[in-house]
DNA sequence: CGCCGTTGTATCGCCATGGACATAACGATG
DNA sequence: CATCGTTATGTCCATGGCGATACAACGGCG
C-alpha cells in the first residue's frame, strides 16, 4: 500500500478561492474566445461557467471582456487581470510542484536549545541547528536535497582548522563529513548519497559539472553543508 | 486586493484520498475513545463519520479498533496504520508550510542554453544554471531565500579570483556579488536582502549568528551562492 | 436475564452542486 | 428590419453529500 503524498493548490483572493477547475476555465475561454465554446470543450454546462465566470468578478473584479451581438455574435476575452491570476497560479503550482519532488533527508534528534524559531537538535550524527516549530524536543530534522552544498574534503587545508575557517566566512552553520555511499547520474543531474556514519545519510543533487568538478566517486570524503534556515525540525509522536 | 497563495494538503492512498477532515476526525476518535464521542466533538452527525471510517477501511485496511457491547458499550481505537497515517500526514502538511512560507526571488530571463533538466538563463544580473521545466525560452528564475548561501566578499582574496577558488571546490555553481539594501533582524533569524544591480534584488534569510560572523550591514558587499538544483526556472506567457 | 452505551445499518429529508433547457438581450451585417 | 451567434438569466431536475432518526446487534455487568 503506497501513499502519495499530494496537494492541492489554490489562490484566495478576498473571499472566493481560485482552483485548477477555474485556472482551466479561464484558460480555455483564453483559447477559444468565448465562454461557450470554452464549455464546450471542457465538456461543462455553459450556464454553470458563465454563472462562476459572473461569481468570480463580483469577487476579483473584471476578469474578463464579454461583448455580445456583432456579426461574430460577441465573445469573451480575458482581463490583464485574468492573464496575471493565470500566471500566479501556474507559478504557485510550479514552486511547490519542484520543493515537493525534492527528496529529502530526515535525521531523528532530540532539541537541547532553542532561540526564537531556531533550535539546535542533537541527532546521531551530530548537532545540526534548524528551524524547530512548537516547543517538541522530540523531533526529526528534514533537509531538503537540493540545499545541501558540497565541497571537497581534500583541500589544501584539512581537518578541523578548515572546518572552522570555512563556516566563519559563510552563512552555512551545518557541516559534516561523509563519505560518498551512491552517485546515480542523470543526464545533467546527479543524485549522490553521502555516509554520515551511525547508519545515516545524506541525500543531495548536484549539478554533473560540479560533480566532476569536485571528483566525486563512490568512497570518496567530502564535506556537506547546509544552512540552519534549511534544515526544518518536525515533531514526532512519542509512541510507536 | 491581494492574493494568498494556499493550498490543501492530501494523502493518496490507491483509490480515497485523505484530506485534512479525515485527519481531524482520526484525530478525535484518537481523543474521544468513541465514533459517537468525535463526531458530537467534531459537530458532525455519527451515521456521517462511521460510514467514512468503513470507507476508509476499505481502501486503506484496518484503521480502527471497533468494539461493542461490555460494560462501558465499547470503543473506537485506532491501529497503528492509523497513527502512521496522521504522523505521515502531519509531517506531509509542516514539510510544505515550511517551503510554502518561505520568500523567494525572482529574475526574469531567457534560455540560452539547456542540457537535460538543466539550463542556462540569461538574466539582468547574469547567467543563472538553474532547473528550466518544459522547452520555454520566456522564463522567471526563481530561487528560495533560504537556499541562498552568503559569504563575504572583502576577504584577504578579491575579485574574480576568489570567485573562481570558491567555485571550483563547492557545488555552488551561482555565484553573485551585490550590496547589502536591508537587514529585518528577529530574535534568531535574519531576512537580508541584496541589491544585485540592474533593478535586481535577491532576498536570504540566515541565522543572526551568521548575520554577525558575517558583520553583514547596509551597505556592505557579500558574495550570495546557490546550487544551480535549488534554482527553478518557471515558463513565463510572452504577453503581457 | 435485563440494562446500558456503543457500534452497525437503513431510511428519510434538506440543501448545494451542476447539467439541461428555455428565453431574452445584444449588435454588426446583409 | 430580419438574421445570427453570442452573452445573460431563469427554471427544472438529477445527483450527491450530509444531518437526523430509527432500529438491530453486541457483550460485560448487576
Amino acid at each position: 500500500m503506497t501513499v502519495e503524498k499530494d496537494y492541492q493548490t489554490e489562490l484566495t483572493i478576498g473571499d472566493v478561492t481560485i482552483d485548477r477547475q477555474d485556472v482551466e476555465m479561464l484558460a480555455a475561454i483564453d483559447d477559444h474566445g468565448s465562454m461557450h465554446a470554452a464549455a464546450d470543450a471542457l465538456g461543462r454546462s455553459y450556464a454553470r461557467l458563465q454563472r462562476r465566470v459572473v461569481a468570480l468578478e463580483d469577487a476579483v473584479g473584471a476578469v474578463t471582456e464579454r461583448r455580445r451581438g456583432g456579426a461574430d455574435g460577441g465573445g469573451t476575452e480575458l482581463t490583464p487581470v485574468a492573464r496575471d491570476l493565470l500566471r500566479q497560479f501556474e507559478r504557485h503550482q510550479t514552486e511547490l510542484d519542484g520543493v515537493a519532488r525534492a527528496t529529502a533527508s530526515v535525521f531523528p534528534g532530540t532539541v537541547v536549545d532553542r532561540t526564537g524559531e531556531l533550535g539546535t537538535v542533537e541527532t546521531p550524527v551530530g548537532r545540526i541547528v534548524a528551524l524547530v516549530p512548537a516547543d517538541d524536543s522530540s523531533v526529526q530534522v528534514s533537509v531538503r536535497s537540493d540545499a545541501v552544498v558540497l565541497s571537497a574534503s581534500s583541500g589544501s587545508a584539512d581537518g578541523a582548522g578548515a572546518k572552522e575557517q570555512t563556516t566563519a566566512q559563510t552563512s552555512l552553520r551545518n557541516q559534516f563529513t561523509g563519505t560518498v555511499a551512491a552517485i546515480d547520474a542523470a543526464d545533467a543531474i546527479a543524485s549522490v548519497t553521502l555516509d554520515l556514519g551511525e547508519g545515516q545519510s545524506l541525500q543531495t543533487v548536484i549539478t554533473r559539472t560540479s560533480l566532476e568538478r569536485l571528483a566525486l566517486e563512490s568512497g570518496a570524503d567530502v564535506q556537506a553543508s547546509f544552512k540552519a534556515t534549511a534544515a526544518r525540525a518536525i515533531p514526532v509522536a512519542e509512541d510507536g
